[in-house]
DNA sequence: ACTTGCTCCTCTAGCGACTAGAGGATGCAG
DNA sequence: CTGCATCCTCTAGTCGCTAGAGGAGCAAGT
């Protein structure tokens, strides 16, 4: 499992070839060693690496905090404390942003469902964004 | 109602003022009169026209959807299919993001809720994201 | 008249996390 | 040896702002 070009490590990780070499400028990925012609070789490592850093993504966590994960992950005898720390810090922002989608929702369900589809004039959609006061949450 | 500078007119609409001075830049918000000292003039036209894109950008609306909602609401005799259109298409784009983030927030909770504190070494937040396999949901 | 302190002006650059495209080198199959 | 896929580097663009520099205008107090 080793010897791997960028091609085949990004169909493999998901993880389009630009993102890849992003994210080795951006130093989240080592730099791989070269072929003699120049093109990056990479290994199992650095495939579980993209893996671990593409399913983060995928749930929502920032580069930054992937970065600090990483960094965990390579000193295993800590205590996991921090990493703790950051997903329950992501639990409470998941569960903050689903609230505001479902009020969102009900909003938008209340405009689509409102509008008799004649015209612009007295369409419900524009009325609503445009008089705050005829929303059904007060909040924002 | 009229001869509003910038700040008052940012305080009123809850838009801040380089954000004000960005939509005029991007045609979003027309360029108002200037008074001799150059200063920004707005009405209550601009109030409202500021309002509405605030409360669409709170919806979550991208500035060219906006842009389009702006064009219908200045011309009132046409029909109203495209802003429905539009609010449906945000309808389901929420649905969808509501659906992927209760997910999410299965995963995290199994995460957080399961790991023992000890060390990274046996730290399930990180488990989790290296391995894949681990996850409740198999589709991302 | 002068100073203080606030608001306003323009301009440029930066953010995050990529994505797109130019222009060229390499590698491999037929 | 000819195509074509894959790879390389580099720069610039995306979206929706936000921050900061450096300066001008304005209103109130002394």
């Amino acid at each position: 499992m080793t010897d791997i070009p960028i091609g085949e490590i990004s169909r493999r990780s998901q993880v389009k070839v630009p993102t890849i070499r992003y994210y080795e400028q951006i130093g989240l990925l080592p730099a791989p060693p070269r072929s003699e012609g120049n093109r990056r070789l990479y290994g199992s490592r650095d495939l579980r690496r993209l893996s671990f850093i593409r399913h983060a993504r995928d749930l929502g966590f920032e580069i930054d905090a992937i970065r600090t994960l990483l960094t965990l992950q390579d000193n295993p005898n800590q205590p996991c404390a921090e990493a703790d720390g950051i997903a329950r810090e992501k639990l409470a922002e998941v569960n903050a942003r689903i609230d505001s989608l479902m009020a969102l929702k009900d909003e938008l369900e209340a405009m689509v469902g409102g509008c008799e589809h004649r015209c612009v004039g007295e369409c419900r959609v524009i009325e609503v964004l445009a008089d705050h006061h005829k929303c059904l949450h007060a909040e924002h």
